[in-house]
DNA sequence: CTGTTAGCGCATTCAA
DNA sequence: TTGAATGCGCTAACAG
């Protein structure tokens, strides 16, 4: 394959001229420029991006982290970003932490930071090392920093927090740095439960993905915890901690939590889903187990993916503008991987309870 | 950052030594390695990969182009090729080609070629170019095929005859560089098709994703239409083409689809679907226009996704082992990457009709 | 077993 | 406006 040198030699120019015509710098006068396009047509030259990564120090490249790709929240939003970042000449090099058997974050971090990638998005919840464990988080993030590699976390500013905390990097010189797209997940839960209550529900479970890790690594969990303690509270129904359940974050596991809180002796006649694949196999196991939705059970879910307003009965969940979100994402990412200026490094996004059938 | 001569300096010893340590060839003796790894530690060192690559041509990174990454088909794959990957420290970069809105396949194509990757998987259609118009996919698979990189279709062997011909590779020299991963949509189509027949069906439409592109851009859709017309014929059926539609590859797709066959004068009894999504949008409108599955209504879909057999009711499908074709593409990928022996480069993998409650 | 050296392809000085 | 020269960080001969 030739080379950007073949191409000098063909147009007969430096190779200074013929990387002035590539990147576009128009102090080549038109006829060299011409000259150097035919050759470069000629020959079927490509760029070798890594020779030009390893000069420039910028691949063009930017990493999406999610939980598990399977949810079709992710791919809604990893699809967002892919037009969008194609679009400006990024790819885009995914990761998964899914089911626990893969590396941890921290191992993602190290590979991407090898791999010289321009900015991260990251998606959810992050396992934050415990304290007085955070040597290798600490070493990778500073040298992040150094290098001024942006993040956009979606997930909530505590979390964040936390996250920069342990990796002992200084937030006053940094903070441009780390963008928090985030929505009210407490606020967004209290409206759900209170929305049920209202119904006439007494007795309301909380379902969730798996709660295996908590504080501080899971605070949208806990947000959403928050709020629908909060709807009860209000509602002067007391807090029951069996009503509060997790499963994997799939149909499936939205199946057994119901059926596991049906075996209650006194089980819940309504279910709050921290996504809405639990809450569609709580859906499954509902009518499964012979109960009608909504006049005997209520379900709402969490994201509004697509196929919930296809189910049957229709779903009813808090909408999630996650196109929105997805693009306002990789829009920071871009503005801070090439140093324009950036609105303030944190941004709320607002949800809507939307009732359908499956909730009364 | 420290580079790899900071820490040679630092051990005292060459920067070949660090570089054997690093790439665990144990030809270095005990204490200079203890040594190496020493400073490694110490200076808390971090390859650059992109030198590395840039050095040995090896990027350590393969594609996977998937048409729809909303179709949760894909994630299912690429969730498996990820894991499969990452335990070879091998990085995903994703490339839906979706909407149309974005670039198209050469394209991608072109842009995976610069940035060196070491193997990539296609799923799906191809969007062949026509004869006359192959310049730019002769030349940019030539360059590959003289790099020696390795593709791995999830498609039809045909497809892939084409898309080599059109090519203009020898394929008598470079075979071995190409190899398919298919299903019987064929004879998958038609047992689906003949258990509706079975059932007293007469009027049987096929809905498929767009069929925008057709021959020879989407030969597995082509051969679902075989299978289909071929079942008809066998049942004496005449074929009737207003019962052949098409629709966006989603649930809306799938809905409108049947809507807009209900308005047929004789409309169809059965609904044989190219795609899952597509059928749960029939059952969907179904639904909403009254009509009861699977005693008015039946419908079947393909490739078994896990929602179908949480939705209410339950899909009839095409069981694809997605998971296991998925590995498997890896695994080949892997073994030519690595210039191991690989089998034959053509695999044709077992589906199987799974009927369920859509279905009589 | 270890050190010396060359060069991958490109962007970017600095001169002319 | 263009050319010559430098070096990014690493691996792979080759020599010792």
């Amino acid at each position: 394959m030739p080379t950007l040198k073949d191409v000098a030699l063909a147009a007969k120019v430096s190779t200074a001229t013929v990387s002035l015509v590539l990147n576009g710098k128009n102090s080549v006068s038109p006829k060299t420029t011409e000259r150097v396009l035919a050759a470069i047509d000629e020959l079927g030259y490509r760029p070798n991006m890594v020779a030009r990564s390893f000069k420039t120090k910028q691949t063009k490249t930017i990493a999406i982290l999610v939980p598990t790709i399977t949810n079709p929240i992710y791919p809604a939003f990893i699809h967002v970003v892919e037009m969008e970042a194609r679009r400006e000449g990024y790819t885009i090099i995914l990761c998964s932490y899914d089911d626990g058997s893969g590396p941890v974050q921290t191992d993602f971090l190290e590979d991407l930071y090898d791999r010289n990638v321009d900015g991260i998005i990251v998606c959810g919840i992050f396992n934050i090392p415990k304290e007085g464990n955070t040597r290798k988080l600490e070493r990778i993030m500073k040298a992040y920093v150094n290098r001024k590699t942006p993040f956009v976390f979606y997930s909530e500013e505590e979390q964040l927090q936390y996250f920069i905390q342990r990796s002992n990097i200084d937030m006053g010189v940094h903070a441009a740095l780390f963008h928090t797209l985030s929505i009210d997940r407490n606020q967004a839960s209290y409206e759900a439960v209170k929305h049920l209550v209202t119904s006439g529900h007494r007795r309301i479970a909380l379902v969730s993905e798996s709660t295996r890790f908590l504080f501080p690594h899971n605070i949208p969990y806990m947000k959403k915890l928050e709020g629908y303690q909060r709807a009860l509270e209000e509602a002067n129904i007391p807090f029951d901690d069996a009503l509060v359940i997790a499963g994997s974050d799939d149909y499936r596991g939205g199946a057994q939590c119901f059926v596991e809180l049906q075996n209650l002796e006194n089980p819940p006649t309504a279910y709050v889903c921290t996504g809405d694949t639990l809450a569609l196999g709580v859906l499954h196991a509902a009518k499964n187990s012979g109960k009608i939705v909504p006049d005997e059970i209520s379900v709402i879910g969490f994201d509004n993916i697509p196929v919930a307003s296809y189910w049957n009965p229709k779903l009813s969940t808090i909408a999630v503008p996650i196109e929105t979100i997805a693009r306002e994402a990789f829009k920071r990412l871009y503005l801070l991987m090439n140093e324009f200026e950036s609105p303030p490094n944190r941004l709320m996004f607002d949800t809507e309870l939307v009732i359908r059938e499956s909730s009364v």
